[in-house]
RNA sequence: GGGCGAUUAGCUCAGUUGGUUAGAGCGCAUGCUUGACAUGCAUGAGGUCACUGGUUCGAGUCCAGUAUCGCCCACCA
């Protein structure tokens, strides 16, 4: 359904075309840099993007939008410039993530993990996987992302997978991935571990209980009526304890050090110990020490060599205690242990606390510390690598105030646990032998034999756990592009260019990245961060399924379109700050689209008849230009290296503020006013007018070329629309950017005294309320250096000031010897509209206009003087800057005096 | 307990290395069926740039402090 050049449907309605619009570059294959209908320019150097593999745990949401939009408009425009450009797509498989969702899902079939098993459970996620991944690659082709659909990638497709082993197997080779066991993160509601990341601080308000630990005589070994008071926030912990520990200053407490005290329920006798980790003023000043459930106590249980018994399970029920108490759940006990304490009388208080607790950032579970053997990363030297890259500048982050963060972050990293007990995800390649050796291999089948004992294959099990699923994520960079493997997207594409993501996951996500593929590939992954702000709601809260406030960008689109969207997204956003979303910028969006819509449809249907319809787009003909087509172009060069300065900043809201302005305020509101003047004077000759109407389709293709990236489906639309120059391709997407040209400053100057002239006649006008289709004559004084040019634009002054007859004056004198009425005073020009017979009220509303611009002007000219009187102004400040003050200072004086001798007052 | 950000028009936000009169969108007021566009046109009202002090010839912009809001990091039971 191709119309036409030089048609377009009377109204803008995006939905009817966009998605032929993207039918058509799939169809020319210019997403690929290597692709058919590439121009790709392989001397120059390549640009890649990476862009955060969204999760496949449902549909998109109005933050992956923006972030699709800025990706894909930094793509736009690299490719524009001729680079060949890398905008890999792609998919996470988000383990923690997905298994939570899946699980709800099956609970709500009376399924679950434990009833399915291992298998049928894997072949389930895969069939829900492949359901979501449809509607999100769905999604980001209706934003308009032209990523490289034949280089999709999946974390969990075999390529991802031979790169997790590999990059495994390097790092244990390198003793930079160890196991241990270790005190870790565990979610009771997940049953797995978790990162530090995943554990999120809540504060709430508990109860902290104060409990009685009997101290033991030395000698008999029975338990004494004397007793030490513990504070704590976990009681049912204390069948774990293995010592009470006090501050070695505080004398309460001297005499005790060395002494044991029994503990309820378990009867073991633990030592009373000194740390410098307790505080004194906190609690009773005697804490209670659980080794192998509290993060504290781990510590200072290895400083005194106590035992660390585990006294709670994957489910956080109490276990192993050989109490009544096993088997219950961890709150049950807790209040069970409480009553049988009290029981005792050795419960001797409670009070209210409040505290904070590590949740889960999935399930909201507390999270529950356990000594498990698990992998982990050895992170410091990773860590080093990637600050070193981001101090000496090989990598950026924008906004730069996150480098801060980066840098706190980064130094004072632990080993990342990346082992967990999950199964939808990838599997760690590790094997034990009976002996509890560990082989590691990067090889599907495994190892022939245990690395250590030369125990055979068949004797050796796998580690049934997984890998965090942001080790894969970590690998992005290169695992897409075949890593391990030499490919040749590796040499052309790595390292990327910019990296972009919201600044949420800057840990989990970038950091990885950078300390992964410093360490795989030796170089980091790319030369830029650009870190997006959140997207949040109308009233400043973030979107989230639970609160139900979610936007989903397809309905945006379908109401407004995607251009509107990404304009409206993108429009007033600063890198790393947040942005609240409300429909009335989309809207102002789609009120831009359709301006533009009309502009073009003007501007096809305004072709002079002397030109043929299908002629090729040539440049206007520099002798028949008038001021107004020099002041369009001049402003159009204007506009472009305004764009090019700042999209080289990342400035990619300025950037949608210059076109927005340039292609409205400026280029339909004058330049096209001005040229249906001169394309309907029929007293010029047919080269002038083809002129006029090529210097506004040439700088029509000048603005939908600098949209493009913003808004690619109707600069697309429209483009096809204009006549082509001979040597553009079939397709704006793959079109040149602009180059950047020549200003015109004499047309800049003389249109602006146009522009300053009829605003301040029609603002005359409407204060004085005339009647606005009136013609009233004007008489016009300018300033003699722009005489010849405001002749020559004679037919415009009139039409869009409404002026008939209008008549030039060559002194102030003979301007108001010839007329009198409303005054107007507009910078080099004065003029005076006559309003024919005597209007009182007219006069009356011109008076006041005047006395208030006199009032003004006095206001300012008084600064002015007074700046210029200040010695120190003037002997201090760059001459430029003094010699504008002083052309200021007697221009204000002139606007002063002339409107005093309207007011009819002296000086 | 550290660190960061925000505070500019009624609302949502821009404001590039300090330099004439601080901008936009929405909203508001007044008037327009102007042969591209009422998703529009014209005109206008609206701001002690949170506060205090400092640096400077000059500060929304730089420095110090204060207040309010928000975020990140942090093992006080």
């Amino acid at each position: 359904m191709t119309e036409p050049t030089g048609t377009l449907a009377k109204a803008y309605a995006p939905a009817e075309f966009e998605h032929e619009i993207y039918e058509r570059w799939v169809a020319a294959d210019v997403f690929a840099p290597d692709g058919a209908g590439s121009r790709a320019d392989w001397s120059k150097p390549s640009f890649t993007i990476i862009q955060p593999p969204p999760n496949v745990t449902g549909s998109l949401h109005l933050g992956h939008a923006q972030r699709t939009t800025v990706e894909d408009l930094m793509i736009r425009h690299a490719r524009m410039t001729g680079r060949p450009t890398l905008f890999l797509p792609g998919l996470d498989h988000a383990s923690i993530a997905a298994q939570f969702v899946l699980d709800k899902i099956l609970a709500g079939e009376g399924e679950s993990r434990a009833s399915l098993g291992r298998e049928r459970y894997l072949e389930r996620m895969r069939g829900f996987v492949e359901d979501t991944r449809t509607v999100i690659l769905s999604q980001q082709r209706r934003v308009g992302g032209s990523c490289d659909w034949g280089r999709l990638r999946f974390t969990m497709d075999e390529v991802s997978s031979k790169a997790v082993r590999e990059a495994f197997v390097r790092l244990y080779r390198k003793d930079l991935a160890y196991r241990a066991e270790a005190l870790v993160n565990w979610c009771p509601g997940c049953r797995t571990s978790v990162s530090d990341l995943e554990v999120i601080p809540t504060p709430e308000t508990g109860m902290i209980w104060r409990i009685r630990y009997h101290l033991v005589d030395e000698v008999t070994g029975n338990p004494e009526a004397a007793s030490l008071t513990v504070a704590t926030t976990r009681p049912e912990t204390l069948l774990g304890d293995t010592a009470v520990a006090v501050h070695p200053d505080d004398r309460r407490y001297a005499a005790l050090i060395g002494r044991r005290v029994r503990i309820p329920f378990v009867d073991r006798d633990v030592p009373v110990i000194s740390d410098p980790v307790v505080d004194p003023a906190f609690g009773t000043g005697a804490v209670k020490i659980t080794p192998a459930h509290d993060h504290d106590d781990h510590e200072t249980g290895k400083r005194h060599n106590l035992a660390m018994p585990t006294v709670l399970d994957d489910a956080a029920h109490i276990a192993s205690t050989g109490t009544r108490y096993d088997g219950m759940e961890r709150y049950t006990a807790r209040s069970a242990i409480l009553e049988d304490l009290a029981a005792r009388g050795d419960l001797e208080g409670e009070q209210a606390h409040e505290m904070v607790i590590g949740r889960c950032q999935r399930s909201s579970d507390a999270v529950e510390p356990r000594l498990k053997t698990q992998w982990f990363v050895r992170t410091a030297p990773l860590a080093a690598a990637a600050l070193e890259a981001t101090r000496s500048g090989r990598t950026t982050v924008l906004p730069e105030r996150f480098e801060k963060v980066w840098e706190h972050w980064m130094t004072t990293i632990r080993d990342w646990n990346v082992s967990r007990q999950l199964w939808w995800g990838h599997r760690i390649p590790a094997w034990y032998c009976a002996d509890g050796h560990a082989t590691v291999s990067a090889e599907v089948a495994g190892p022939d034999a245990c690395e250590a004992c030369g125990a055979p294959a068949a004797k050796l099990t796998r580690d049934p756990d997984i890998f965090d699923t942001w080790f894969s994520s970590g690998l992005w960079p290169f695992s897409t592009l075949g890593w391990p493997d030499a490919t040749a997207d590796m040499a052309r594409f790595y390292p990327g260019a910019v990296m972009e993501t919201g600044y949420d996951i800057i840990f989990f996500w970038v950091a990885r990245m950078m300390m992964l593929g410093i360490e795989m590939m030796g170089d980091a992954p790319f030369h830029t961060v650009y870190l997006s702000g959140l997207i949040r709601d109308p009233y400043g809260q973030k979107m989230s399924k639970t609160k139900g406030n979610v936007v989903d960008p397809l309905g945006i689109i379908d109401e407004h379109g995607a251009d509107a969207l990404r304009f409206g997204l993108v429009h007033g956003a600063t890198p790393g700050n947040d942005q609240k979303f409300g429909t009335a910028k989309v809207e102002n969006a789609r009120n831009f689209a359709n301006k533009l819509w009309n502009a073009t449809r003007f501007v096809l249907g305004a072709r002079p008849v002397s030109i043929p319809a299908d002629a090729p787009r040539r440049a206007p003909d520099p002798a028949r230009l008038g001021p107004a087509e020099r002041w369009v172009r001049s402003r159009a060069a204007a506009t472009v290296s305004a764009v090019d300065r700042v999209m080289a900043d990342y400035a990619f809201g300025e950037v949608t503020r210059l076109l927005y302005d340039a292609i409205w305020s400026e280029y339909c509101d004058w330049g096209i006013e001005l040229a249906k003047v001169r394309l309907a004077d029929g007293s010029l000759e047919d080269a002038d007018r083809e002129a006029t109407w090529w210097t506004l389709v040439e700088t029509l293709d000048t603005y939908l070329r600098l949209l493009h990236p913003l808004m690619p489906f109707i600069t697309e639309r429209l483009w096809e629309a204009l006549p082509h120059a001979a040597d553009d391709p079939e397709l704006l997407i793959v079109a040149a950017w602009p180059a950047a040209r020549e200003r015109d400053e004499a047309a800049e100057t003389e249109v602006g005294t146009l522009v300053e002239l009829v605003r301040a006649v029609r603002n005359a006008r409407a204060d004085a309320r005339l009647e606005p289709a009136a013609w009233l004559p004007l008489d016009v004084f300018v300033e003699p250096g722009l005489a010849a040019s405001l002749e020559s634009l004679r037919p415009a002054v009139e039409r869009l000031a409404r002026a008939k007859p209008l008549h030039w004056h060559d002194t102030r004198e003979a301007l108001h010897a010839a007329a009198s009425g409303l005054a107007v005073i507009a910078g080099a020009a004065e003029a005076i509209v006559s309003t024919g017979a005597a209007n009182p009220a007219a006069v009356q509303a011109d008076r006041l206009r005047l006395e208030r611009e006199l009032a003004a002007a006095e206001h300012l000219w008084e600064a002015a003087l007074a700046r210029l009187a200040d010695e120190a102004f003037t002997s201090k400040a760059p001459p430029a800057i003094v010699e504008g003050a002083r052309a200021r200072g007697a221009e204000l004086a002139g606007q002063v005096a002339r409107l005093r001798e309207r007011l009819g007052r002296g000086t």
